[in-house]
DNA sequence: CATGATGTCTGACTTTAGTCAGATATCTGG
DNA sequence: CCAGATATCTGACTAAAGTCAGACATCATG
């Protein structure tokens, strides 16, 4: 009754039965699901008939008659690519665009519904999180970006948030040094985000200095993903790409509150060493020859 | 990025792609999935042919083929109902019983890869407890039982290990006044489970006294469970047992370190009386008039 | 024991999904 | 510009799932 395999299994079997029913809501459209998902790929953006397929597993026949029918239907149009004749982009018409809202209305209904029953969202919410992540663990991308987009803002955010809630006296970004965003980009440094599925749950950042070494900040993983060793992922990335940059001597610091983050780096060939910087935050400094 | 329904739609689509994962391993076994799911509903005890079509939602026509086919391959026998030979009855061969364990050893190790991945099972297990009470709310259904029966026995295990946990002081079942089994039967009293998907999440007693009243016992939810007002629905299952049963006037007793408790009885009609028994964990005491 | 309801089965369909072998047009590299 | 690779399309198929009407046996009820 209890032992962890049926606890999975119960959760398929209820979430089966969800899926189950988004399903059929959409068959209520009067079109096929094969021909709904494609659509509904279009919709989100994605043109390139190849990657559509690519993404849906579609073989190239299936795929040829779905687009046919769609068109049929008025809803989308296809054009030969500009730069490669072989290739066909795929994009909504008007009335294409009045359905794939249609669609977008019912899976936003149902996730709607799903919230609706329970009195504790977050907590379901949280859940819902933590198991996507688990689930999509496969098809996590390292991103490199600017540390200035959206989703590096994001991460930094949550991360500054949870440093406030971890130390005890709280943690005020000004007082830290911040670094500048430029030292953060190639070629003195770079700043990754893991993505999945649209969802930033984590970031590092590789900071150039003048000193004759690069820095390791802003390590930061998304609590819904811990467990899934993403920590050390991005940490080898940042490595990796520090060892690309002609880098070959690394520090950072951190924080004896946050003794996972230590953990990691001891288990990674981090040594400790003297205090480096005069940081008010930090109570531990590493650092690791490439 | 950060919308409850975004990340609602997220988790969807992580869930849809895994349970495709599990179906494409049942394909492995060279039998349709329909089949296989027929197979399935029997080697679980589903053996009423008329209750498997009703859970798979099935077609009578297509049922009565897929069985024929599982027939057609040794895996299992049928045979009218006794009482009514209308009725059908299913049950698996030897070599029925071989293969569903293949198929459960499919859907076991699936489960299993999912849980290996993550260096933080408990974690994951109760979010998906979560999830599976919340998306299976409607099919939860309360059962009078036994206080004394296996289900019964975890849901008051679970009681006392939570009250254990939130008093200060601990708890210990010997110091309080344990119900009489037999006070929590009828046509004393009562005791109800609430069972989601074979799994209890919750409980409620109704003990019959000699004093001109009953008492609401041992109410308790399972903490994947709470938010869907299945305490709510526990009380008013007993005080609808206690009306059956000619019970005019209920009292319980709780403890104000369990605020959501408190809140629960305040809200549904009881009333604070002074303390009605030398139990020494309570120190806050109700009464209802049905 | 007649009547209507119920549960299963059968035959004759349709729709959806998917597979496979070419045909055609286009691109890339030598 | 040619050869081979690539992307899409078409026709001809199969398998699976599902629908529907009617046949048949059995049951419950008056």
């Amino acid at each position: 009754m209890l032992d962890p395999v049926s606890r999975v299994r119960r959760f398929n079997r209820a979430v089966t039965s969800a899926v189950g029913a988004l399903d059929t809501s959409f068959l209520g459209r009067g079109r096929p699901l094969g021909a709904a998902r494609v659509l509904n790929a279009i919709g989100h953006g994605r043109s390139d008939v190849a990657e559509i397929r690519d993404y849906l597993g579609l073989d190239s026949g299936l795929m040829s008659r779905l687009l046919r029918s769609l068109e049929d239907e008025g809803l989308i149009e296809t054009a030969a690519r500009e730069d490669d004749a072989r290739r066909r982009m795929a994009k909504l018409t008007r009335a294409g665009r009045r359905e794939f809202t249609a669609y977008e209305a019912l899976s936003n209904a149902q996730a709607e519904g799903l919230l609706a029953q329970h009195s504790q969202r977050e907590a379901l919410l949280a859940a819902m999180d933590l198991i996507a992540s688990a689930l999509a663990r496969e098809r996590v991308i390292l991103e490199e970006m600017d540390p200035r987009c959206e989703q590096a803002r994001y991460c930094l955010g949550e991360y500054y948030a949870e440093l406030g809630r971890r130390f005890s006296q709280g943690f005020d970004v000004s007082l830290s040094r911040d670094p500048d965003a430029r030292d953060m980009r190639r070629p003195r440094g770079t700043f990754l985000v893991a993505i999945s599925d649209t969802l930033p749950i984590g970031c590092v950042g590789l900071k150039g200095t003048d000193h004759g070494y690069a820095e390791i900040k802003r390590l930061w993983v998304a609590p819904a993903a811990r467990g899934l060793r993403l920590g050390r992922r991005l940490m080898d990335a940042a490595e990796s790409a520090a060892r690309e940059l002609g880098i070959t001597l690394l520090r950072l610091d951190t924080n004896s509150a946050l003794p996972e983050a230590g953990q990691l780096y001891r288990g990674t060939g981090w040594r400790e060493i003297p205090r480096f910087n005069d940081d008010p935050y930090p109570d531990l400094f590493f650092e690791k020859r490439l």
